[in-house]
DNA sequence: TCACCAAATGGGAGCGCAGCCAATATCCAT
DNA sequence: ATGGATATTGGCTGCGCTCCCATTTGGTGA
């Protein structure tokens, strides 16, 4: 009853040639709208095409003239919205150059990674995103060797390959204390995900403590949360945390969601934001802006970042990184 | 300073030929894992290909046999969780089987899908996954005719092309009817997105009210928010909803960001949920089980939707429906 | 009228690989 | 030692297309 049975015929070029009554050559030229034909030849092999329904081979295509209309997009994870936010400023700005986006989820595993960065690169892709700076050495050999242009997204602390699209983990660490110690917190505790594999978080974790430690406040306790972060494992870690060191006045999350996570906690329980409880999250998530409290973050700008980067390896310009910055937002929770 | 500017020699099978010596077929076979070969023949092969960090060349090899590992992905939106979740599904079960994503997103915009199926399709994917049961008239004989595996995802309530895995958007709409007025609900409001665009929610809301009318409640009142939906646009909504008509006891929403929207007016305004006013949301967002009261709502297997549409189109198994149903969460906020 | 040029068109090579088939090497039993 | 079976290997063709080049046609100026 389906599509299946009827053997495709495969139409090709030289069926539509056929039909129209011209040579190969010219179908080519007139569905790229390349090159010379007359305006009448043009009418009947468009005619030609569109009733064969015939869609050109793009494999064969790509094979034939070097430089493909691939990108491929690398991103650790699909369950936070974060990564479809980068995603869609990437896919949208290579969809509007002629662009089709092949993807990759490594789950923050390094190994996985570069089965997939090699898997990719067998697209022989125009360009490659790939979020993050941590790289094992041969997926890093691979990227350098393979002559297609590299962005990496989201991190600027370090060295990149090519293009680098992103902000200072680590300044967004420091900000979140400087905010913390500004406003009189001084017994700050730390709610997180696994810092060796989120090596972003650990980053931020790392200026955090960094900016604490120099004015001699040190951090009081931290609850470390398995992989995937979550709503619920952050306000879990919260209670925790709480439960362990019930003297906090304030506690940094990894990010949003668990800062979310947090803050229904706090909900729950009756605890006062930020009289009794301070919050601080990261990432500026919509929902953090409408909670009863808006929720005191630092709002990245990821669409940005996979928008950009996306422009960048389509470009022909050179390599650089490119800062996009975070701002700080002063919420209720603060 | 970078690959860049190397200009890529562009290794073939050929240049690992040579320096293996032996031939291109041999190094095929090795690379490939297929057909005999002598063990020392492989692993001077494979010494070669990892010492000239060789990548094999898919594009031509896809286009040498029949059958590509490609597969399109054409989805509505990235903005919001639950297409990501589609797509993580997919994804997962595809990496897994040695497939690649190619991902399309229409911004609920048909026109738009016609060109992405038409651009995906010029991969010579294996198969397409396809958000939703309505398209152009164009964009399904592309489908029928282009004798790939199509699955339709997320909707039943109509005719699929070929595979079909998703659950009744018109069941969950009567069920979250039924579920309301079981309670005893009975001056009931509406705050959705646009249904023309959002056809899944448009059939929701018309299983909802269909099965209202059936007990002769009549919906009450309605507020359609401009799309994209969001948090944001739920808590509007609803504002806007009972500025105008206070008296309402219960609101149903398209989805649960909006009801996540409206739960956090309800909590800013100290309007007592369920008492004064109870909230359904739809699809089961993680958010909505971690706030201080569960959100009451139809939790949909958008994961397994992706995951099974995978599977089936990576199979040779004939066409079907799979109905993977749906489950209403009686929540804290009805 | 003839040489000359541009526009329009078709033919053929080749992109890198997989699959087919033939050639060679190796081994065994007779 | 010989025939035959098996394992291993390389060459060649073709996938569908793009690009280069040659050819044809129509038109132009001297």
């Amino acid at each position: 009853m389906h599509s299946r049975d009827q053997r495709r015929s495969a139409l090709t070029l030289a069926d539509v040639a056929r039909e129209a009554l011209v040579g190969e050559s010219t179908v080519s030229r007139v569905l790229r709208n390349h090159g010379s034909y007359a305006a009448e030849t043009r009418e009947r092999v468009r005619e030609a095409a569109m009733r064969l329904g015939y869609v050109p081979n793009r494999i064969a295509g790509t094979l034939a003239s070097p430089g493909s209309r691939l990108i491929g997009i690398i991103i650790p994870s699909l369950a936070n919205i974060v990564f479809p936010d980068v995603l869609r400023g990437a896919n949208t700005t290579l969809e509007a150059n002629g662009y089709q986006s092949v993807i990759g989820v490594t789950d923050y595993d390094q190994a996985r990674e570069e089965t997939l960065v090699t898997s990719l690169l067998a697209w022989r892709p125009a360009g490659l995103l790939i979020a993050g700076l941590e790289h094992t050495e041969r997926t890093s050999a691979l990227l350098r060797r393979s002559g297609v242009r590299i962005a990496e997204l989201l991190d600027t602390d370090g060295q990149g390959i090519d293009v680098v699209v992103g902000f200072s983990n680590e300044n967004a660490g420091r900000a979140a204390a400087r905010h913390l110690l500004a406003r009189g917190y001084t017994r700050i505790g730390y709610v997180g995900d696994d810092l060796d594999q989120d090596r972003r978080a650990g980053k931020r974790f790392a200026g955090f403590t960094e900016t604490l430690a120099a004015t001699g406040t040190l951090l009081v306790d931290r609850e470390i949360v398995g992989m995937p972060s979550s709503i619920e494992a952050g306000r879990d870690g919260l209670e925790r945390l709480l439960d362990r060191t019930p003297t906090l006045d304030a506690v940094y999350f990894s990010n949003d969601d668990m800062a979310i996570g947090g803050y229904f906690l706090c909900l729950s329980r009756g605890i006062a934001m930020p009289s009794r409880l301070a919050l601080f999250g990261h990432n500026g998530l919509d929902v953090g802006r409408v909670t009863p409290q808006p929720l005191s973050t630092i709002r990245t700008p990821r669409v940005q970042v996979g928008a950009e980067a996306a422009r960048l390896v389509c470009s022909d310009e050179p390599s650089r990184v490119v800062d996009l910055g975070f701002e700080l937002v002063e919420g209720a929770t603060t």
